[in-house]
DNA sequence: CGAATCTCAGGCGAACTGATATGC
DNA sequence: CGCATATCAGTTGGCCTGAGATTC
């Protein structure tokens, strides 16, 4: 029977595959999978803030800001300062990003099949309900860090 | 309906989530989530070359080789030379390196319940054959490479 | 003025590439 | 010779801590 281990190992395997593979398949035109990502999140809203996007892409206000600077340089997305919160920036693609993102897209199709190929339609469902079902549980009641953060933790 | 582009973005979500929560559950005890992976990898098999540790960890050479390096200089892991392959080395898990890894056991097990509490028996099965499905398919049909890599591919 | 929010800067563990040395 | 194992150098991306700016 499937314990929490081998949840989380088959989890880590299938992920780092998958991410390999993308990585591979898109590395011919000069964009990582993450960076794949934060595309994809732009193209599907954008004119958003880097926060925002830490949160949908799940990731870390750092790296979001390294990664879009990178992306800023090749002019894929834009940086503008947030009209009403000039803490903010605003974040949105750049046409030539966004064909370039439709380019990407196109390319990793192959990809995106081959995972949706492997499971029934039902199966696929399921699948994702299991995957949310995981993320929900781990963010919602995270053992050291309830609801508010414990001040006082450190290290 | 789900496509192959939720359950990509469901399983990088699900990896994330419970890598982070991993690694802020053993961040006092020093380890971090790789290194406890490898550990865990080890304890259940050791005295292994490095080139197994690099498959049965779904990882790379060069990461596995510094991570290891990081791990013998705390005296938790030993790599001597191997008996009869004077290129390999084998890899062990010091007797500090047991105690460290199975206190850091205890120390995960809440995640690991967590993991699996979220679901039924046989919901916690079909997920790990399904998790198992992803990982077969995409390292067999790579398209780009093939069973035997395509020679000319570089870039 | 705090308190909260967002951005920025530096350090480090981790992943990948390509090249090299050595032993099979 | 080819092939496998490990190493080294260099690059990139990602996470964290701690600082600075702005808003409430």
């Amino acid at each position: 029977m499937a314990s929490g281990h081998d949840i989380a190992m088959g989890l880590r395997t299938a992920y780092w595959v998958m991410h390999r593979q993308t990585g591979a398949c898109l590395a011919r035109c000069g964009v990582t999978a993450d960076q794949f990502v934060l595309l994809a999140l732009l193209a599907e809203r954008d004119g958003v803030t880097q926060q925002e996007l830490v949160r949908r892409a799940t990731s870390d206000a750092n790296t979001v800001r390294a990664m879009l600077m990178l992306l800023e340089r090749r002019r894929l997305i834009a940086r503008e300062r947030h009209p009403t919160d000039r803490r903010a920036r605003r974040v949105t693609l750049t046409r030539r990003g966004r064909r370039t993102y439709e380019r990407l897209w196109t390319r990793s199709e192959p990809e995106r099949q081959r995972l949706r190929g492997v499971f029934r339609p039902k199966e696929a469902d399921t699948l994702v309900e299991f995957l949310a079902r995981i993320s929900e549980a781990v963010t919602l009641s995270p053992a050291g860090k309830a609801a508010r953060p414990v001040k006082g933790e450190k290290r």
